[in-house]
RNA sequence: GGGCGGUUAGCUCAGUGGUUAGAGCGCUUGCUUCACACGCAAGAAGUCAGAGGUUCAAAUCCUCUACCGCCCACCA
């Protein structure tokens, strides 16, 4: 056994582990998830990562959540699939690109679709084995037989059978309604990409002539330049000011048009001046008043928002320019009744920051409410569980308001819209390319140039992943799934659309359980991201710590749907925790023997080994429970306590003698036993480290677990493992070392000497005596131990009373009296004498009057502190005399 | 405007009705104890944001207040 010891360093070292491990399982195929018809499935659809660079620690959360419970999951034996993948990201992978396109000073206009396109598969062929790597070193078991791309001809073909679907039931439209328009990407967006922020602005009141030249009317506006655009004035009819206007005709200023005043009921009494100006094209409530109104929609903006033709002279300019340009034209005129400082939310591009501009065009639109309805129900059911629990309102807030999505975008990245126009007039929406139109034979078809938003293909990830449309076997075995796992700020886009789209597809919830985590902030709180420079590269943590300190960094400490922080100092915990269990175990692997099963004649055992298995019962049966409730965070720290401060701290120690002493029960089946058991325990969580002790310890002691931890047997809770006479009695033995050990530090007894100390207990207890042997190296203390107490007490004897017993030390047997006498008396003179000098020095009235504050406040306190100290001694002196 | 979360030791956070509120890091003191200094032992440190209420019992449940953060939202 000396050899083994010599092969293990001194310290664990992850880098040399992780990829043996890694490529060993792999190897061994036990992330690929195999078909078992009898048995019930754990199923993870994996979040997939945006082709869009680096993992960051958002995603090393996300997988070592998931992978926690896959492992576990595979450990309890039953049939785990934890489907990976990674997403086309639309929008935001483009955006990529043409960044670097820009580097190059390039445009996609530039170089055209096609040369673009090539751009883009470039890009994710190099992303994508990125992201699979960084994955792999994180340790994810998941089962890369089954990965995913969104634009792979699988998933590809369910976008467009979902999307005739759903054009067939009249659940998706074209027509011409308000999006969000961004400049700089050239593109419609979802009202969920806009990003609303908070900007002071100003409130312009613009007085709008009568056509007769009876006066004028007041409207307010946060944006004059869309004056340009207005088809009407609109007033609340039940609004006494203005009643009589209703009807009546303005002279529209800086344009040749007259528009009418009308009566809405949308418009409010209260705010601005209580009549509205209405620009239908720019305004998703003016949109809604002109339909009512039958107004005119006059589109004022060009695709790059400039002011367009209807613009009159303005146009060419740039929107703020405009903006400028007609409230000083409005000014020249005497036009601007006022202007007010205004506070309101502008739009922004979620992916670009530009703000959007709302635009009236002509898109695809999802009808959402017939969808939104079963998903409310199967939350409101319970088919489906949300944790933690506080999401499921603003889930179903979100769904009971839901509008129509706009799901056509202007670019050039992501699935095509599966619509073809003939020159006849016919519109073909089929999933597969037309070679001719139904309608007149021809076969110049023009495919529709728009993308679908990338959440559209999202959306059906958890069945497209398993051959949906097709009934695949893998379909039918692994779906419906268990977990969805995912951070929170994608509850909207991603989970509620899966929930809608799966219902839809299937009959059925996508997934049993919602758990949302929450983000990982830096050690400011900040949000991290790339522009504020304060990311952390899992990869370096990964080098620097260990990829088991950065799982357990991350897990530790975290409760559901929480925020946290990562810090350097979470980083170490992990690394040490992880080095701890590598000394512990070689301190195990140095002892050779026979082992046998721990719960084997555990009644004959000493007291100590009935205690540890009890313990690791009693966190068995915690972290059992703690994982059924998805608590990662507290059940690691169930595990690393009970592994650190009970095994190591108590257990290893109590062990000790024993193993010198060489026993009739020797200690080590259960030494190895609970070790082992641990291992399997934390393995989840901390695979690698896990993985190569547990292999040590498997050989060494041939205890037949197998070829891998990641195939053996989850610990599960016993009901036999509790022992209350164990757990109490070892419990009061630590804490009888602990006293004594308090005393000694006290007493600042040199660390060799020995200590005499008597315990007295209860009759009950007298079974104490033959392990209190086993203390006395750790206590440092020659100790007996009495059934009764004694009636008499010696006089120089501290006496220490704890719950169940009492202690009792002889002053003598912690320090030589004499000596520790002549030594307090000497410490006395030193500090009267300085307690003296304080005492004339603040009396001084020249010091006290003259110094400053903080210096006089500063003596105070040590004379303060010098008293005590006195007091202590001359009751230490009292107390051996 | 609507909603949610947070406020606990110097710092970062757990704990959500039950004796004396925990951890990691930091701090103080002492240890080259034959697994580990990425360690061991001992210690100091908290009016659990504030106020009121329910209860035998509240950090935990209820009400209000303050501050911080987040989400949703078409009042121009």
């Amino acid at each position: 056994m000396q050899d083994q010891e010599n092969e293990l360093p001194k310290a664990y070292e992850p880098r040399s582990v992780e990829q043996k491990w890694y490529e060993y399982w792999m190897q061994q195929g036990y992330f690929t998830a195999k078909i078992i018809p009898d048995k019930k499935p754990f199923v993870i659809i994996q979040p997939p990562p945006n082709i869009t660079g680096d993992l960051h620690l958002g995603h090393a959360l996300t997988a070592t959540i998931e992978d926690i419970m896959v492992r576990r999951h595979r450990m309890l034996g039953e049939p785990t699939l934890w489907l990976p993948g990674e997403d086309h990201a639309g929008i935001a992978a483009q955006v990529v690109v043409e960044r670097a396109l820009a580097k190059e000073h390039l445009t996609r206009q530039q170089i055209g679709r096609e040369k673009f396109t090539e751009r883009m598969w470039q890009w994710v062929n190099g992303c994508r084995a990125n992201i699979s790597n960084q994955h792999k070193r994180l340790g994810v078991s998941c089962d890369w037989t089954r990965e995913c791309f969104t634009l792979d001809p699988g998933p590809s073909r369910a976008v467009r059978t979902f999307f005739v679907k759903l054009y067939e039931k009249g659940l998706i439209y074209r027509g011409e309604r308000i999006i969000n328009w961004c400049a700089r990407c050239s593109t419609a967006l979802s009202d969920l990409e806009v990003e609303h922020e908070e900007v002071g602005s100003c409130l312009w009141y613009i007085k709008y002539p009568l056509e007769d030249g009876d006066g004028y009317i007041v409207v307010a506006t946060t944006r004059p330049e869309t004056m340009l655009g207005d088809s009407a004035v609109a007033v609340n009819p039940v609004d006494e000011r203005y009643k009589s206007l209703i009807g009546r005709r303005i002279k529209l200023p800086l344009t040749e048009r007259v528009i009418h005043i009308v009566g809405d009921d949308s418009v409010s009494t209260e705010f601005g001046t209580g009549a509205v100006k209405v620009t239908p094209a720019h305004d998703p409530n003016d949109f809604e008043i002109g339909l009512r109104h039958n107004l005119a929609i006059i589109n004022i903006l060009n695709n790059d928002v400039t002011i367009n033709e209807n613009g009159g002279k303005f146009a060419g300019l740039e929107r703020f320019t405009a903006r400028e340009a007609v409230v000083d034209e409005l000014n020249s005129y005497g036009l601007l009744e006022k202007t007010e400082p205004h506070t309101h939310a502008v739009g922004h591009c979620q992916r670009c920051r530009t703000i959007i501009e709302p635009i009236a065009s002509q898109q695809w639109f999802v009808k959402i409410a017939p969808l939104a309805e079963p998903a409310i129900k199967s939350v409101k059911d319970g088919a489906i569980t949300i944790l933690p629990e506080r999401f499921t309102k603003v889930y179903l807030n979100w769904m009971e308001n839901i509008r129509d999505w706009c799901i056509s975008r202007q670019l050039w990245w992501g699935h095509r819209i599966p619509v073809w126009y003939c020159d006849c007039g016919q519109t073909i929406v089929t999933a597969d390319e037309p070679d001719s139109c139904p309608q007149c034979g021809s076969t110049q078809l023009r495919q529709d140039p728009d993308v679908l938003d990338t959440w559209f293909s999202s959306g059906l990830w958890t069945h497209s992943t398993l051959g949906w449309p097709d009934d695949t076997p893998d379909l039918r075995y692994f779906y419906p799934t268990t977990v969805m796992e995912t951070a929170y700020d994608i509850l909207f886009f991603w989970v509620a659309r899966m929930i809608m789209m799966g219902i839809e597809n299937t009959q059925q919830p996508p997934f049993r359980y919602v758990y949302l985590h929450g983000l990982i902030r830096d050690e400011k709180g900040d949000k991290m991201s790339k522009t504020k420079g304060n990311v952390v590269d899992p990869l370096e943590m990964m080098d620097k710590y260990g990829t088991d300190a950065l799982r357990f960094a991350i897990i530790n400490g975290i409760a559901p749907g929480n925020d946290s922080k990562l810090s350097a100092t979470k980083l170490e915990a992990g690394r040490n925790f992880a080095n701890k269990l590598w000394n512990a175990t070689r301190f195990v692997l140095r002892h050779d023997g026979a082992i046998v099963a721990i719960s084997e004649d555990l009644s004959l055992r000493p007291l100590e080994d009935r205690w540890i298995v009890s313990r690791l019962g009693t966190v068995t049966q915690e972290v059992d429970s703690l994982l059924k409730k998805f608590e990662f965070g507290e059940a690691l720290r169930s595990i690393h306590d009970f592994l650190w401060g009970e095994y190591c701290d108590w257990y290893i120690e109590l062990c000790k003698p024993r193993l010198l002493d060489n026993p009739a029960v020797s200690p080590l089946s259960v030494l190895v036993g609970v070790l082992e058991t641990s291992l399997r325990m934390l393995h989840p969580f901390m695979p690698f480290v896990t993985e190569e002790l547990w292999q040590h310890i498997n050989q060494a002691f041939n205890i037949g677990g197998g070829d891998s931890i990641m195939i053996a047997a989850y610990p599960l809770p016993v009901e036999t493992a509790l022992d209350m006479e164990a757990e109490s009695t070892i419990g009061l033995l630590i804490g009888i070392v602990r006293a004594i050990r308090n005393i000694r530090a006290e007493y600042e007894v040199e660390p060799n000497r020995l200590i005499e100390a008597a315990i007295y207990v209860g009759g009950k207890q007298a079974f104490l005596l033959p392990y209190i042997n086993a203390m006395e190296v750790l206590a440092k203390a020659k100790v007996s131990v009495h059934a009764e107490k004694q009636a008499e007490i010696p006089i120089q004897a501290l006496c220490i009373a704890l719950e169940n017993c009492e202690i009792v030390i002889q002053m003598s047997s912690m320090f030589d009296i004499r000596l520790e006498t002549e030594r307090i008396e000497k410490e006395l003179t030193a500090v009267l004498a300085e307690i003296r000098r304080l005492e004339l020095l603040l009396a001084d009235k020249a010091f006290s009057d003259k110094a400053p504050v903080t210096v006089v406040e500063k003596q105070k306190e040590k004379l303060d502190a010098l008293l005590g100290k006195m007091a202590r001694l001359v009751e230490h002196k009292e107390r051996i005399k």
